[in-house]
DNA sequence: CGAGGGACCTGGTTGC
DNA sequence: TGCAACCAGGTCCCTC
């Protein structure tokens, strides 16, 4: 589920809810995610959490002595609620805080991680190749088209790389070439500085907008108050069985690197 | 080094 | 109606 837009919504969500508040207990039901849980989670209660934030798709919240790296995979989401209401199916971790809420993290196919880090989370083995944010500055056209200079990946796989940018998933990589007017199976370093700067711009523009949305659903994923996100209707091309809406020809559906991508054969070229 | 595929999971939908 | 096959937001790791 979670691509940037989404953990972005679940940042902001519980950040104003967790920020400040003592650990008071954790739940752990199931350890078994994408890798064990941390064994140091379960012993974090009386820490406090000093502020939450986000890099690429990994939500890290700092603690008074070393942090939580979050990731939601594929099925992941959070939410909010009062200490002691009743744990939904797939809730497999609980942080019951000072402010007599409780920090919920339920994820189906356990995708997900949890993992504690002593030192700067950015450091991390994880997170310390990452490319970087599509937000920020050092994601512009010279960098793009520079990390493209021969590339013959696909461009959508290639966007979809994290040490090249970050927080680009399977949805917003298709909206995004779509937006730019550029086919997904296109070699990265056979396409020009000009389009490569639409690009840029069409990745900004996208996940820009479905964070205002509050990210997109299309089963599990909710916002931290339980709603869905609201982009879905905002997709021009992703799981588009008809039209274009741009032009009307049917979109095309092909399989790339095991992921389904969605393309409109007449305005992407 | 880069490209491509398998692996990790559960659950909803599709098709026979 | 029942059951098997397939598909789904991610990404690390291994092989070629």
């Amino acid at each position: 589920m979670p691509e940037l837009p989404e953990v972005e919504t679940t940042c902001r969500g519980i950040a104003p809810h967790v920020s400040g508040q003592r650990i008071e207990r954790v739940l752990l039901r199931e350890t078994r995610l994408r890798w064990p849980v941390s064994p140091q989670v379960a012993g974090l209660a009386g820490s406090h959490i000093t502020g939450v934030s986000r890099r690429a798709k990994y939500l890290l919240m700092a603690l008074d002595h070393g942090s939580l790296i979050w990731h939601l995979g594929m099925s992941g989401s959070m939410r909010v609620l009062p200490t002691g209401s009743p744990a939904a199916n797939h809730e497999h971790i609980e942080l019951e805080l000072s402010n007599g809420q409780s920090l919920k993290f339920r994820d189906p196919r356990r995708f997900g991680a949890l993992l504690y880090c002593d030192e700067d989370p950015l450091q991390h083995r994880l997170l310390q190749p990452l490319g970087p944010e599509p937000l920020a500055d050092e994601f512009n056209t010279d960098y793009l088209y520079g990390r493209c200079r021969g590339r013959s990946a696909a461009i959508k796989t290639f966007i979809m790389n994290s040490h090249i940018v970050v927080g680009v998933g399977n949805i917003y990589a298709s909206e995004a070439l779509y937006l730019a007017g550029i086919r997904p199976t296109r070699a990265a370093g056979k396409i020009s500085k000009a389009r490569i700067a639409r690009l840029v711009e069409a990745i900004r523009a996208t996940l820009t907008a479905a964070i205002a949305k509050g990210g997109t659903t299309l089963q599990d994923f909710t916002q931290v108050d339980g709603k869905p996100g609201y982009f879905r209707q905002a997709l021009q091309v992703y799981a588009n069985k008809g039209a274009c809406h741009t032009c009307g020809k049917p979109v095309r559906h092909l399989v790339q690197g095991q992921r389904s991508s969605y393309f409109c054969p007449l305005c992407q070229t």
